[in-house]
Parts: C-alpha cells; structure tokens; sequence
DNA sequence: GAATCACAGTGGTCTGACCACATTATACCC
DNA sequence: GGGTATAATGTGGTCAGACCACTGTGATTC
C-alpha cells in the first residue's frame, strides 16, 4: 500500500522544539533511527477487520446503530481466530467507532463523534497539558461554535436550545441536573453550527472538562448567571447577530471558569493573567 | 492568557455551503438518563490495566519514551491473563498513548500527541463529515494557530519555521518533499502557538488531510504560490502582526484548497458564494 | 574487520474451554 | 390471566498454554 513520501529523518524537525524535558529519548542509543513514525499500527490481522468495518460502512452496509455479527460468527467468516478479532473489535471500540455492550453485542456508535475520550486525560497527562490551555481551546472552540449558530442554526435547534434554557431555570437547586442540561445546551449548540468536525472536537473537549466538573458543586450566584447568559447567546443567535453571540459566550465561559476557579480554590484567580 | 483580536467576516465564506441534512440525533432525549455516556469503557480487567499505567504516568514513574515491562511479566504482576493486559495495551495502543513494536516492545508514545487519528477517516465516513467541513474547521483552527504564534513564539521556532520555508523553496521540483516541508512548517506553528491542545487536534486533522492529498501531485505554479505564502506568513509572525498572520494564513489555505480542487476535479470551484 | 548465522527476547496468533452478563422463554404460583 | 421466579440461550469477557513471527545481538566464520 504505497507508503507515505516520508523522507527520512525530516520528520525530526521540531526536535528543536522548546520542550527541554522529554528530549532524554531523542538520542539514538534507543528507539527509532531514522523516520518509522506512525507506529501503533496493530497487527496486521487486527487491521484486516478494521478494514472490513470500514468497507461495510462506506459501503452503507452498516449504518449508525446497527448490530455486528457475533464474535464466533465473523471471526469464522475473516478466517481469523476470535482472538484477532477481538483485538481488531477492541481497536475500534477503544477509537469510539464501536459500542460493546457484554452479553449483547457489539454496535456501530450512533452516539455524537468523540475522539479518544477516554484517554483524553492521560494523553493531556503525557504532554503536559494545562489546565489554561484547555480553557483556551475551549474558548476559541465554542465561541466560534457561537457564532457559526448564529448563521446557521435552524428552527429546531432554536427550539432545542431554547428548551434547555429553560430547563436550566428550573433546575438551580439540583446542581447535578443543571450541570446535564448545561452540557445539552452546548452540545446541541455543536450540532447548530452546522459543523460536525469542529462539534465532535468540541465533544471530547467538553467531557473531558464535565469529567473533572460534576465533582464540584455550584454557587447558586453563579448557576443563576451561568443561565442567564445562556439565555442571553441564544437571544443572540435568534436575531443572527454572530458577533455579539461570539462575544457573549466568551464572557460567558472566562466567567464560568472563575466561578470553578473560585470553588476549588477558594479564591478568585487573578484575572487578567 | 490575553486572548488575541478577532477579525470578524472571512469567515463565513462557506455559508452557503449549508447542508441540509444529519440534525437526527439532535434530541439528547434518547438514551441516558441523566448523564451516563461513556459506553465502549472497554471491560473491567482492560481498563484495570490503562489506570495502571496512568498511575505509573501521573507519578512520573514512565515518561515519553519508555519502555513497558514484557506482557508476560506484566500479565503476571498485575494477576490477570496475557489476553487481558494485551486487551488494555491495544486501548492504550489505538489512543495513541502506545506505540507497540513487534518484537521489541511497547513504548510510551513520544510524537507529537494525535486523537485517533487512525480511524478519523472511518468516524468521518460514519458521521458524513464533507470536505467543506473538514476545510472549514482546518480554517479556523490553522488561522488562530497562526495569531497565537505570531503573539508567542520564540526564536526557536521562528528558526526553524525559516528552515522549513528555505527547505519549502528548494524543494519546488519535488512534490514528495515539498510536501514534507509544507506539512512541517505547518506542525511547527502549531507548536509555536504554544498550546499543545490545540496542536493535538490541529496534528489530528492534518493527518487526515495529508493522507488524501499525497496522491494528487501539485502543479509546480500552486506549489510556488505557496511557498510565497508561508514566507510572507512566517514575516508576519516575526513582527508579531498577530491579525496579518491570521488573515495571510486564511488567504493561504483558502488558495492552497482551491488548487486542490483544480487538480481533483480539473475546474476552479466556484470560489465565492 | 566484516559478513553471516544462531539464539534469545518479545509481541502476534491460535485453540478451546469456561465465566459473566442480558434477554428471552418457560414454569410456576397466586 | 397476570405476574413473578426460574431456566435456557446467546453473546461478550477471561483464561491457559502452545506456537508463530519479528528484532536485536552476539557468536562464528571467513
């Protein structure tokens, strides 16, 4: 299968990247010599299964939701062990393309698109990623998740935000329910957009920031303005005013994050930085 | 964390794009309750092992580079079959946390960190991401990228940016290599944004760009054009025009697709609205 | 000294058995 | 008949141990 042009060692450019840590594996008394990069490949026969899934779906065999064979039965029909299988099985699962469910069977997700969710967390854990940082991306993310709303999003969507926000109202005094309802009004706000790449990245940003969140509780204060500016970037949205949704749901977040600063913390962060 | 200026318009460019279709799983009715997500956990003796090694990762026990115990004597310490542990390392594996080596070992990833890049494109197939989508979320991302670097990179990267373009130019007559060089300046901006989370996903849908692209050859004109681009690019970054390198960097990639188009489908795409 | 080869270490695959969970069918009791 | 245990079935999860395939290395040979 024509492998990739990658001319050798060019690959190693960023090796004069900042990162003064990590650099302990550069010298070449270990690992790889010259440019194998895109390893984690899984074996051969795992792949092959891999590629059978994929030929079915692109070929709409298999649609969202639908059910694979058993085990024992594809595995008989690849002419693979179950063992390779599973491996194969466990790929795509681990990649969020399939859902296992024990003494059930296994699915093609029909769940919103996640990257990698699960080891989100351990992958930031490996690269050192901050805090900061997160709420960066974030930031950038949503807000242009807000403002492309604003331009594109249909009367469903509308409707769908709209009811969320209300739910939102109804629910400062159950923290737990709010935090769902939270988390509905920017996820369907994803799908308004009318991007599902940019929503899915959002996705695996957003769970991985819930995962951490549903440990704290809430101020009420900051619940009631939380809703508030949620109804706020929705009235923005309704009248297409993409700036001003942008713009309101930046301030929105940057306040969000003080409020959970503030919680865990006990202080309020220094602001400007 | 000063967030930099934003320049409205340019970005809607697409808009008219606008499909109609995929708004189906809009209603978060469906299953959870109230927030269970997470399916496809992977069984419990797997995820026994993936906590393992984020233990061991968190306390700084494994870094970047290093290499795991056999399966064999891991399987032993951890009190569960060879068939599990290497449940949990294809998990870890196809996260992109592992790089597993026949014959030689598993290694804690030290490249540039990815999201599932492996099965993007299967996600993508599944969930019906367009081409217009991918672009677009390219867009914006690539711009930012290139306004946070232009507000804090360092001599380093502006360094080895000027490499690359210098290799960019070199290598006119060589589509293989220039690609190379084009796909490197661009993961170096990355790093020079200074925001590893936006790197990562940034990295994540290159991978999925490239891995198309390398099968159209360039036309010698386009390739000239952009290597004029990342030039003047990499000028606006050195003077910290942060705006400049925001708006060169969209015109660049709206051009650099367009070209695309021109050898995919032998016209020009209608190119505004 | 350099090329070759054998060996040991380690991941990959196979087999077939058994366990655990979910769903469905059956039996039973009220 | 209706409802509740209970058994049977289907399916994924785990186990054990053997053997295959790839790599790196050190001994052998020339």
């Amino acid at each position: 299968m024509a492998l990739l042009p990658w001319t050798p060692g060019s690959l190693f450019v960023m090796d004069v990247m900042l990162n003064t840590k990590q650099m302990k594996s550069m010298k070449p008394s270990n690992s790889q010599k010259t440019a194998d990069r895109q390893t984690h490949l899984e074996s051969q026969l795992a792949m092959q299964v891999v590629k059978h899934i994929r030929r079915l779906v692109e070929a709409g065999k298999l649609k969202p939701g639908d059910k694979l064979p058993p085990e024992r039965e594809l595995a008989r029909k690849l002419k693979i062990s179950r063992a390779s299988l599973r491996s194969g099985i466990g790929y795509l699962a681990a990649t969020g393309v399939l859902n296992v469910r024990h003494g059930v069977g296994a699915f093609i997700a029909d769940d919103p698109p996640v990257f990698a969710s699960s080891s989100f967390n351990l992958i930031g854990a490996l690269h050192g990623f901050q805090p900061w940082q997160m709420f960066e991306t974030r930031l950038i993310l949503e807000s242009q998740l807000a403002a492309l709303a604003a331009g594109r999003s249909r009367k469903e969507h509308q409707l769908a935000l709209a009811g969320e926000v209300e739910k939102l109202f109804a629910s400062l005094d159950r923290p737990a329910e709010f935090l769902v309802h939270d988390m509905n009004f920017h996820r369907i706000l994803a799908q308004a957009s009318g991007n599902p790449v940019l929503a899915a990245i959002m996705e695996t940003l957003t769970l991985a920031f819930y995962r951490e969140r549903n440990k704290t509780v809430e101020h009420a204060k900051d619940m009631r303005d939380a809703a508030e500016m949620h109804k706020l970037i929705l009235k923005a949205i309704r009248m297409r005013d993409a700036v001003k949704a942008r713009t309101l749901m930046e301030r929105h977040l940057t306040a969000s994050m003080e409020a959970q600063s503030v919680e865990k913390h006990g202080r309020r962060k220094p602001s400007g930085r």
